[in-house]
DNA sequence: TAGGCCATCTGGTCCT
DNA sequence: AGGACCAGATGGCCTA
């Protein structure tokens, strides 16, 4: 499925184009993921740190609390200066919990993330730099009405051909009646006939592709 | 060095 | 109350 070549360029890549800077800045996102997996977390307690451990269900590496200084928050106090019945402790505690809530649920939309990389036609090789999220998004949305415009025109084809269909046949299916009134016309030989596509062309069409 | 992309932390809001 | 979701802030990494 992932062959560019079956998508139609220009609506479709032009996408790629303009968000050039995403496919280099996605190696490093693809480097991350590949440090996400395996290397060894950072462990100093620090809002930007690569603490990924791993998978989204045990990772617990921003959560080190020996590296949580208590005097840097205001675990005791609320919004309004005063003092919560929550001990700092327990408010670290929750914290941490909801960090690593946070760490899994933004985990689980990257998984999302691969996952719809994995579908959308675009070259998938180790030296092709990883889309970004927004590349990702974009072009897949794209890629969606793509897909459908083609499906409709798909459709449109059909009918058509089953319209020609009932030309040779004595009993017209469906009860249809006969597109073309002059017997022995067909597809091949009357392209100014066509009338499929009264919007324009097709490239499903064989007339409309072999008009000059 | 600037810009792009990313992961993470954090506080707020809404929902169950 | 606890969880999900969101957006802002922060700082690291990478490339041109």
């Amino acid at each position: 499925m992932a062959d560019l070549k079956s998508v139609p360029a220009d609506a479709y890549m032009s996408l790629a184009q303009s968000y050039g800077q995403t496919f280099y800045g996605a190696l490093r996102g693809a480097e991350a993921a590949r440090n996400y997996a395996g290397g060894p977390p950072a462990l100093d307690f620090h809002p930007s740190s690569r603490d990924r451990s791993g998978d989204s269900s045990d990772d617990q590496t921003g959560d080190d609390e020996d590296s949580f200084d208590p005097t840097k928050s205001s675990p005791s106090y609320d919004h309004e200066g005063k003092l919560t019945s929550k001990k700092p402790k327990e408010q670290r505690s929750l914290r941490l919990s909801i960090n690593a809530r946070e760490r899994r649920r933004m985990h689980d939309l990257n998984d999302a993330l691969d996952g719809l990389r994995s579908v959308i036609p675009y070259a998938h090789s180790p030296s092709v730099r990883k889309l970004s999220k927004i590349a990702t998004l974009l072009l897949a949305k794209n890629y969606i009405l793509m897909q459908a415009q083609a499906l409709e025109e798909m459709r449109r084809l059909v009918a058509y051909l089953n319209q020609g269909q009932t030309l040779n046949s004595s009993v017209a299916p469906f009860g249809q009646s006969s597109v073309y009134p002059y017997p022995g016309t067909n597809v091949a030989s009357t392209p100014e006939k066509c009338s499929a596509f009264p919007a324009g062309t097709s490239n499903l069409c064989k007339h409309c592709t072999d008009k000059p």
